[in-house]
DNA sequence: GTGGATTTGTCGTGTATACAACACTTTTAA
DNA sequence: TTAAAAGTGTTGTATACACGACAAATCCAC
């Protein structure tokens, strides 16, 4: 385990460029915004945002995967058993970030959105279920976080679209024998 | 003119610093703040805080010149004359600065910070006198600038002793004769 | 008092950040 | 179309900060 502890420079350099990021967000359009906007607003060197991220679009990635993160992780995450009410509850989670998301204006980017997202819940799915499946194949979870994220991903942008007030039972129900796959053979 | 800019690391970690203790001494009596304290609010190392301050009475007097400077260069400074509305516009400011203050805990260093706010008087008055009495001795201005900074820290003093709910007209009357030296000159 | 624990202040070394300069690409304006 | 302006990304060097170790001072229970 090598496990050495992050420079807290980098924690707290991180943060101011990620926070001006989403900052900005909020008032221009992604493609408006420039580094130097965003080292600026940050009161950091241009070349030090470039020691931590590739570009621009690295950081959009990075920024959103932490945000959706923060609103995911510490929510229920560490509760970490996938059941069907942490399941809702992730879904109405997304739905709301994706809400949150649209009002910013970052029309144009839609798709990159939709991949972040879908990267992380993958993550988060993935993890949960090699907690609780652990006789279970790597492949076979690996398979099952996949569907499961690309599903709810779906589900969450139909519907969004419906504006129907309640998470769609459906899917839920469709999705319920994935999460359980493991339990069931125990 | 060699009036090289600061660097922004300094900036943003005195100000990291300052606000910590600020902030701590809101919720702790002075004496019972540590520089560990410090430095875990901060989020800095113990051994910048070092760089910076020379110890936690250096601290006090900086942090506290620093906010009394705040709560009144934006305010009235740039507005560089030294008249009768920005002097009273002064004295309120001061006499509100103490009221929040004695309200933070600071007991027992009371004598100290009397000192600060009247070294931070004396060097405004004395920059604003030069500004508009280019004529006079420098020893002169000096002097007035101590007469008034001493004299409007005692009646702040003693105004808020009193509760009286007007600034005390009979100091700012004593005081004008003061201000106007140069112009009565000209 | 005495000893252990906490705090203070200092120092040397490694690393993260600032900055200026640079070539390059993209925007803007005329 | 073209020139000026603004933005991007990189590099070398100087400096601020992190960290651990340390002795000395202060605090505190017993």
């Amino acid at each position: 385990m090598t496990e050495s502890k992050t420079d807290p420079r980098v924690l707290r350099t991180r943060k101011l460029i990620m926070d001006s990021f989403i900052e900005l967000s909020g008032k221009k359009e992604f493609k408006d915004i420039t580094i130097k906007d965003i080292t600026a607003e940050a009161m950091i060197n241009r070349a030090t945002l470039y020691y931590h991220f590739e570009d621009i679009y690295d950081l959009l990635e990075k920024a959103l995967s932490e945000v959706l993160l923060v609103n995911l992780n510490y929510d229920f995450y560490q509760n970490d058993e996938l059941n069907e009410e942490v399941f809702v509850r992730i879904f109405e989670s997304i739905t709301n970030f994706q809400k949150s998301l649209s009002n910013r204006c970052h029309r144009g980017y839609e798709d990159t959105i939709a991949r972040i997202i879908r990267d992380q819940l993958e993550i988060i799915f993935y993890k949960m279920l090699v907690k609780q499946h652990t006789t279970e194949k790597d492949e076979a979870l690996k398979l099952t976080a996949v569907l499961l994220s690309w599903g709810m991903y779906g589900a969450s942008v139909e519907w969004r679209r419906g504006s129907q007030k309640v998470p769609p039972e459906e899917f839920i129900k469709l999705a319920i024998p994935y999460i359980r796959t493991g339990i069931d053979k125990r």
